[in-house]
DNA sequence: AGGTCTTTTCGAGACCTCTCGAATAAACGA
DNA sequence: TCGTTTATTCGAGAGGTCTCGAAAAGACCT
């Protein structure tokens, strides 16, 4: 009962809390895996290039998938993700951008 | 060894981090203490109307004081706080209000 | 001095987070 | 079919957070 194997669920965004926001971006990792999809565009997990173990990296991704920050879905065998910009600015204006310009 | 005596310190705005910072803002309780300070004025802890035991009022006070957000100082027996906006938006400019904003 | 008001520290309980290694799975290519 | 690539879940350790009640300190007033 190991592997990829569970299907992938979305939050709606008007589900999703300033709460919910804030702690997935209290964290510099995940910051900069926001920031490089901005700048760099969707890309699977593994392209990051991050010091983290994927074990660690995969937790990431689920934070920021389940706080309603990210989208991903499978390609093959690697899984790709995109930042849910449009829908975060609509819910709350400025946010995602301010916090990522801050560091 | 307990009862209010130690020393108030403040760290300088230049030591704040963003993860400080939005470690602080990810708590609603905090996010009105800074609301009705920016809303209503300088005001003593007690003046709240918080819902929240003293002790716990005093760890969130305690927890923006040490972020970098309010400054603290005695009047009496009243410990009164002000918001650090004009330090906080020349080194992470709209963060505070963009959050606060957010909900 | 004694009492009240305001706020703090401490200790404890419940819970959450970051990190990792090991085990696992699904997709692809040879 | 077998091996490789990609990514996940689980379990565990270290550490942090929110909450509270009890105890206590300092300032004020009488």
């Amino acid at each position: 009962m190991l592997g990829r194997w569970t299907p992938l669920s979305h939050p709606d965004i008007t589900d999703v809390t300033v709460d919910d926001v804030l702690r997935a971006l209290a964290d510099p990792t995940r910051r900069r895996i926001l920031r490089m999809l901005i700048d760099e565009g969707d890309r699977a997990c593994g392209t990051f290039g991050l010091s983290v173990a994927p074990s660690t990296l995969s937790h990431h991704f689920r934070a920021l998938r389940e706080a309603g920050l990210i989208r991903q879905w499978d390609e093959g065998r690697k899984r790709m993700n995109t930042l849910r910009l449009d829908e975060l600015d609509a819910r709350f204006p400025g946010l995602v951008n301010t916090v990522l310009a801050a560091g």
